[in-house]
DNA sequence: CGCCTGCAAGGTGTATACACTTTGCAGACG
DNA sequence: CGTCTGCAAAGTGTATACACCTTGCAGGCG
């Protein structure tokens, strides 16, 4: 009886993660629709299981539901993008703050062997490339000792994905590796300011990979845009 | 046809208010059982909207839902109710670096309006004057531009009644007023530094008014527990 | 008297049915 | 030829039905 435990994963389970796989990797695109039965058919599984699933993804914001209206893959606007990076910075930064100096042997090593991974992984613009540098990150909040930590991180990590999706051009290298070794480098020889700064400065790289421009996003509205059109028309 | 627009509210919607409601008041206590039947009948409503509340507070880490168990009011263990307010310092501390000086007039206004109104509150071990405490947190964290901030603040705030109800005394002041009029104080001269601390300890005050030791939550296990009582009866 | 076994009751997982809402388009109408 | 109207198709909101899992307890067995 030792045995058994877990593995029983229901099919909502199941069509929560395939969604959220497909999302991440860009398979289903910003604004994508995504109609309960179709999603049903194709799983060969009833609404009700996609519904929960839907709203497991709604809850994390991948996707966008109004009501009596067919879901969407969410596509944040470029306020919400920046508002996305601008959380990443302050929550990533805690964690390289946090973890500066305070790493097992064992932690370093596995987060080398990732890095390494990383290297080693052919296509540089692959989705595999792109999850693996998502996982970084994650790995990293992981190993800071709170668990809400590292459930927001790995929420906006899956978010920004979407981002890049939407702004930038796909799996364009999304993390150079050689930030991600800094970072390590920093933070196994208990540097937490240079950890801090590898870190803001590797999310600063990524954020400008994307050109959330449109406006400087503070001009982001429906009128202003037309105007411009307007403009041009007139 | 200015008019219309949102209005509508899904019955599961009622209910998930409803009884993230009777959490938080702590009507509805951590542990509490919430069948899905049961809850439904309450409400005259079929399961299928239940589900769909109960998954939404689940997600918010509001409820607990174990495969084919009945799902209960999250009892957050000592060491998640540590990293819970870990997170709250770590936010809220950014809330206050980011708005200290950068308050209109009309904000700080609605700011002492509200210390004002907890002030007033006639019973201050009341569920309503543990409501305002609440909101005066999340209040404070809509002030910053950043909507994700804000959710996460407000996520955390909700899941602190929770650890009140397991730790501290029922609605023991959860907060003291004089705090918050401290933090709008040094928010609104200016004085980020002040702010911050003044923040800092705050929360550092409500989370010791419930006193989450427990064997200092690294000592926390079954074990440990019983034995004590072992003891008693020997 | 204590432990194990099996069963019934309580509850969840999932499919299905049906009402209602939204949307796009065809055809009437100016 | 553009606009309005109404209807059918697509899709969601909700209730209900049934299979299966989980748990507590009654009764047998040592």
């Amino acid at each position: 009886m030792g045995r058994a435990r877990a593995g029983k994963t229901s099919r909502s389970d199941k069509i929560y993660a395939a969604l959220r796989q497909a999302i991440v990797e860009q398979t289903l695109r910003p604004g994508d629709r995504l109609p309960e039965d179709a999603i049903g058919d194709c799983f060969g599984v009833s609404r009700t299981s996609v519904r929960a699933a839907l709203a497991r993804l709604h809850a994390e914001r991948l996707v966008e539901a109004r009501r009596n209206r067919v879901a969407i893959v969410a596509s944040p606007d470029p306020t919400e993008a920046q508002e996305i990076f601008d959380m990443r910075r302050c929550l990533e930064q805690e964690v390289a703050r946090r973890l500066a100096g305070r790493l097992t042997a064992a932690q370093v090593e596995t987060l080398e062997q990732h890095v390494r991974l990383e290297e080693q992984t052919s296509a540089p613009d692959s989705q595999a490339a792109s999850q693996l540098a998502g996982d970084f990150h994650r790995l990293l909040a992981g190993m800071v000792n709170n668990r809400v930590l590292a459930r927001y991180v790995s929420e906006l990590v899956s978010r920004s994905s979407l981002i890049l999706a939407l702004y930038g051009q796909a799996h364009s290298t999304d993390c150079a590796v050689s930030e991600h070794r800094a970072i390590v480098a920093a933070l196994s020889r208990g540097d937490a300011a240079a950890a801090v700064q590898a870190m803001q400065h590797h999310l600063g790289t990524v954020e400008k990979r994307s050109s959330i421009k449109e406006g400087d996003a503070r001009t982001y509205d429906v009128g202003a845009i037309l105007k411009r059109y307007a403009v041009k028309e007139a």
